[in-house]
RNA sequence: GGGCAGAUGGCCGAGUGGUUAAAGGCGACAGACUGUAAAUCUGUUCUCUCACGAGUACGUAGGUUCGAACCCUACUCUGCCCA
């Protein structure tokens, strides 16, 4: 079947980066920039597939490959024809490769050169994760986008060990290649490898990582270990390099980020997908992205507060629940709580990215952007 | 009418002579969360003070003691049992 496809529809003029797109998949195209609600396990929590669709109007989720394959695992996968005859999603699924949880289950796992050893969060179980297997397994869920294996380093590191943790990442990255091409689709349509850049935050190192990247010439790059705890001014120094570096023929898809401040600068400097758990993990806890700010509705404040969780946003339930009832919710511990924050908080993600792409295809996203910004980042 | 048990901070509940403004839980009030080990985690929660600190507090009133939530007496109330 087809390749995956970019087209490059529109960018932004002046300093601004900003770039609009259509990426084609098997499953249906991508408008870009875009923003990637995150399912873990298959499932975007506390939120239903047609959700997604009708409220959300997602337009291609993430799942991850280490808690996939520990659950279900891999046999049910494959038997059902792949995670989106499981999950029912038809349309595009991005898999991350557990490089993430090279980082983040650091505790519980060694790394090799061979790969990297982890013992489950689960059961406690010992497996090995090479670029290999992570390959197999990735064929085996059947995303449309897979990630490279990599390993994400902490922030700070030392040089040394930025820029060993970066020779590793690109060798394994030679091995997702070959694996990839050694081994068929499963299910009758395309999947694409996206490498991911790594450096931590020294410029060379950067540099020399998008430089090797790029030379892949896959169908899309990534940008990896930023937002993990450096400060924010950083983040965009390294997103800026990494885009510039970056071919602009391809979807650049910079890995975890972040808030919507996040997103709306990472889109100026060049970005074109984006996913995080803030929207719906933040939510669960409470917190709201709203079109006039950001909301903690556990907060007395909203207990008698009556309008719209969010009057400015088209999503159905911004406008048919109002603040004092979620607020309810969520003090009462009602599922529904949970549920209504995530897809609000979705809803409003999507919708700041399908407004940004506005703006970049009629030349008005600077401006835009800068009044954005101050609204987004204010506290209610 | 008699017997027994008990009364602790918004609630439940530990404490039975000094290190007790009083454990713990709940509730309440805030904060954190960035390729999800998260419907999670952290902090505050008698009054006054930015703080140091001071003042009040373990049913009520009195007493013993250098010192009492803790011991004694009376009273009030609550629960259970017997009439």
């Amino acid at each position: 079947m087809a390749a995956l496809t970019f087209e490059l529809q529109a960018t932004a003029t002046g300093d601004s980066k900003a770039r609009a797109g259509r990426i084609s998949t098997d499953h249906g195209e991508i408008m870009t920039p875009i923003f990637m609600p995150v399912g873990t396990v298959g499932s975007v929590k506390a939120v239903t597939q047609q959700q997604l669709k009708l409220d959300v109007q997602a337009q291609i989720i993430l799942g991850n490959t280490y808690h996939l394959y520990l659950r279900p695992g891999t046999e049910v996968l494959q038997g059902a024809g792949g995670l989106h005859r499981f999950n029912s999603w038809d349309r595009p699924i991005l898999t991350d490769s557990g490089g993430y949880q090279v980082f983040s289950l650091a505790a519980n796992r060694k790394i090799k050169e061979e790969g990297v050893m982890f013992q489950s969060h689960i059961d406690g179980s010992r497996h090995l994760f090479s670029p290999e297997s992570v390959m197999d397994i990735q064929r085996s869920i059947g995303a449309d986008i897979i990630m490279a294996f990599d390993e994400c380093p902490p922030y700070p590191s030392e040089y040394d060990y930025a820029k060993k943790s970066m020779g590793l990442t690109h060798r394994w990255l030679d091995r997702c290649f070959q694996r990839l091409a050694d081994t068929p689709d499963k299910y009758g349509y395309t999947q694409h490898l996206f490498p991911i850049v790594q450096g931590s935050t020294y410029k060379d190192l950067r540099r020399a990582s998008c430089e090797y990247i790029a030379s892949k010439e896959a169908a899309g790059n990534a940008i990896g270990g930023l937002s993990v705890g450096e400060p924010e001014e950083m983040m965009y120094e390294f997103t800026a390099l990494c885009a510039a570096d970056l071919p602009s023929h391809k979807p650049r898809y910079l890995m975890g980020v972040g808030t919507p401040w996040n997103i709306l600068e990472c889109i100026d400097l060049g970005i074109d997908m984006f996913d995080c758990v803030m929207p719906t993990r933040n939510g669960r806890n409470g917190m709201l992205f709203t079109t006039q700010g950001v909301i903690n509705i556990r907060n007395k404040k909203w207990a008698s507060d009556f309008s719209a969780i969010d009057p400015g946003l088209p999503a159905e339930i911004s406008q048919y629940y109002t603040k004092a009832y979620l607020r309810h919710l969520f003090i009462s511990e009602e599922l529904l709580g949970l549920q209504l924050a995530s897809i609000q908080n979705l809803a409003f993600y999507l919708w700041l990215v399908g407004e940004a792409r506005k703006h970049i295809l009629d030349n008005s996203f600077v401006s835009w952007k800068r009044e954005m910004l101050d609204i987004v980042k204010q506290r209610l």
